[in-house]
DNA sequence: CGATGATCGATTGTTGACAATCGACGATTC
DNA sequence: GAATCGTCGATTGTCAACAATCGATCATCG
């Protein structure tokens, strides 16, 4: 027999939800901009109450804000968030890390060299929006090799917010990091068994890109901007 | 001027996400059990989309589950489950307790002070339900030490599950573990300021528990059920 | 008798109308 | 002129009717 996959069959909603998170996470919303339900009904076609049902998703990861009987807005984005949202996916990522190495299986390690490789790739020639789907695409990867169900789905809503800071941050300045060294010794703990090293690559990797954000936020003040 | 707070103002679907938490929480619904929107919505003089709207706040805290154009049910019960929830809760408190330990104040000490000695009060005298909130109440007040909000928000989205998981435990073979015993060591390496000691006691615990109950599940199993 | 297909009741998915609430603006008062 | 209050438009909150879908049941056919 072939091996077959479910229709997905997508509801109004799910589209209508799709459609938001990317205008959101690509930055065709701007951060604070207000949002109406009646509008997007109206542009999208579809009835309020759907509308509704998908904002109060996105209220769920964080890319809306909503103020009772006043209006929505996308969620903006604040230095302190930025450090809550880096520091809370370390954690997940340890979480990972420790479990992915645990149970490594031959498939697991050809599924995490295919997404080494591709930063690899990327790195050599790539846009920079290739290169963040990669970056993102590497950590997803060692998420979904820890096979544990709640931290994948949590990680997942995170990486949402962690997508949309970082593409927000690669339209500011982008950055220049070396993809496969950057990530490098994560792989390597990995694959030779030992979680403690990548887990401190990893750590080690966000608080330097904090403290480059911060230097970053200092000379943009002094500078009077 | 009098010290004001503002006036909590619950709208319907926040009283019956309230409710129906309470519900599946205390184990007034069994897992499993089909809920459908028509009857909530009689038996609680409501309409249907509020009730909706409810179920579905409810579903990303993972209490109750969905099933497309059929039904809703509470979530049910599970060992992987149980160890999903464990894990991840020591992957979050780890980094409450390293945050906390870091900036903690006078007021912090305090708070939680107060947490620890209501674990010891409710250890010499107290019925199982007290115990339960003791319990989970000196885990959350480490947390929202941290002062870290997305955190806080994700770990009380987790402490839920938590919390109906333990109690249904609970009703099942109350443990006799010694509350402050069992917790004095993260208060202590808190307080000390060795946030790593902290951690590894926290994490030891909830691999102890996890162990006693694959063996509880052995022997029940093994006499029949 | 087993497998396939049609029918139907039950339940969720979607919609537009109506109610409740908020915030801004202007009128009023001192 | 400044502070307060009332009014009103805009927007969300709630609801009940209608549409789409699913799963069980039963008829049909080989």
């Amino acid at each position: 027999m072939v091996k077959l996959s479910i229709v997905e069959r997508r509801s109004s909603v799910d589209a209508v939800v799709d459609q938001l998170r990317q205008g959101v996470i690509h930055g065709h919303m701007q951060p604070g901009e207000r949002i109406t339900e009646m509008e997007l009904s109206a542009a999208l076609g579809i009835g309020r109450s759907t509308v509704r049902t998908a904002l109060l998703e996105l209220e769920k990861d964080e890319l809306v804000v909503r103020k009772p009987y006043s209006a929505w807005a996308v969620a903006d984005i604040s230095p302190i968030k930025i450090w809550e949202i880096y520091t809370l996916r370390g954690a997940l990522e340890e979480l990972a890390i420790k479990l992915a190495t645990e149970s490594l299986t031959e498939e697991g390690r050809a599924k995490l060299a295919e997404a080494f490789d591709l930063l690899d790739k990327v790195q050599r020639k790539g846009l920079t929006e290739q290169r963040t789907d990669a970056d993102l695409n590497f950590h997803r990867t060692i998420v979904q090799l820890s096979n544990h169900k709640k931290l994948i789905k949590t990680y997942e809503s995170l990486l949402l917010q962690v997508e949309w800071v970082y593409r927000w941050s690669e339209r500011q300045r982008p950055t220049s990091i070396h993809l496969s060294d950057w990530h490098r010794p994560i792989y390597d703990g990995i694959l030779s068994g030992d979680p403690a090293a990548a887990v401190a690559a990893n750590l080690n990797n966000y608080a330097v890109t904090l403290e480059l954000d911060k230097q970053q936020a200092t000379v943009a003040e002094e500078t009077g901007l």
